[in-house]
DNA sequence: AAGCCCACGCGACAAGACTA
DNA sequence: TAGTCTTGTCGCGTGGGCTT
């Protein structure tokens, strides 16, 4: 790990990961719970090595304390967030993005948006903390989250601080590895798919799946229902809410008449159903219609003969 | 605490498939 | 032909997760 303090060494590692094609990147932030929140740290990863957290790996890391100097900052934005041509890597980047340019932001990953878009069952976590995924995911022990909300506007940073600010971008490029290779595994191509293999692993589940989505629908019911009984609204992570929705609803007649008289614009498209179409007849022709149309594919599935169980 | 983002539940609809 | 079933969509509000 190299901790970088001066305009001059942080400048130099600006301008040699500007050549780079992807950056692993986490941020520290002081003064997070305030009004005024500051950039403390930025610590960047390339190329990490595969295999383990050897101490290549975590060397790697440099951490650009950039605490007060808002004109690195600045070039760290220009020069590499800004580079379309390198892939930046954060978890939650919309968070660290805050601090680095936004919305102008130019190609970047986020390892949080990747975990959720892969299904439950690839990827059965309780949920997608960066700490979670490098335990769970990469089955890295010993993540040690202790000094996340610690004092990042006090110098010098504690060993601890500095320990836990190399290591979140070496979980990070850990993680967003065994991430890649999920998304793969979750979004293989149609056209080579085996059907037959699909249909088989559907109907294996299907009788399994139909058992606990009727249970698990029948008891939150009854925990509804004996919840509203007994009057508990609150026990155990369960909670029962009500809430009330009004719907105001009109005759169309005297709301077009009403928005006339009014010079009230009202520019709003309305479904012609099919029994509208209908009474409209021909008179339909005398409308400038929008027309959208759209294919659905429909899966039905042909209930099986108990013989034809594949279990 | 702040800000962003998304999943979820829900009601209301639409419309094709099916059925008598 | 009318009614039911099934599947899908939409908007809305809520609630929760993630980062420091």
């Amino acid at each position: 790990m190299q901790y970088l303090t001066g305009f001059k060494d942080i400048q130099a590692v600006i301008s040699k990961y500007s050549q780079t094609k992807i950056l692993w990147i986490d941020t520290e932030i002081a003064d997070y719970q305030t009004s005024k929140p500051r950039l403390s740290l930025i610590q960047v990863l390339d190329k990490p090595t595969q295999m383990g957290i050897d101490a290549a790996e975590t060397e790697r890391v440099s951490i650009l304390d950039v605490l007060e100097k808002s004109e690195i900052i600045d070039e760290f934005i220009e020069k590499i967030i800004f580079n379309p041509d390198i892939e930046k890597v954060f978890h939650n980047a919309s968070y660290d993005l805050r601090f680095l340019g936004n919305r102008q932001a130019q190609n970047v990953s986020c390892t949080l948006e990747m975990a959720k878009s892969i299904p439950y069952y690839l990827l059965p976590v309780p949920n997608f903390k960066l700490e979670t995924l490098a335990e769970q995911l990469c089955h890295l022990s010993a993540v040690d989250k202790t000094q996340q909300g610690s004092d990042w506007g006090i110098r010098p940073l504690s060993r601890k601080q500095l320990h836990y600010a190399k290591m979140d971008p070496v979980y990070l490029a850990r993680v967003h590895h065994r991430l890649l290779q999920l998304k793969q595994l979750a979004n293989p191509d149609p056209v080579k798919e085996d059907l037959s293999a699909l249909m088989i692993r559907y109907r294996q589940l299907e009788h399994q799946w139909k058992q606990i989505d009727t249970e698990i629908n029948h008891i939150k019911n009854r925990i509804k229902a004996a919840m509203a009984a007994q009057e508990v609204s609150e026990t155990a992570g369960f909670k029962l809410s009500s809430s009330k929705r009004t719907t105001k609803k009109a005759a169309f007649e005297q709301l077009a008449k009403l928005t006339q008289t009014l010079g009230i614009e009202l520019d709003l498209p309305v479904t012609l159903t099919k029994a509208v179409q209908k009474q409209l007849g021909e008179a339909i022709e005398q409308l400038s219609l929008e027309e959208e149309v759209s294919t659905n594919w429909r899966l039905s599935i042909q209930e099986l003969e108990d013989e034809d169980l594949p279990f």
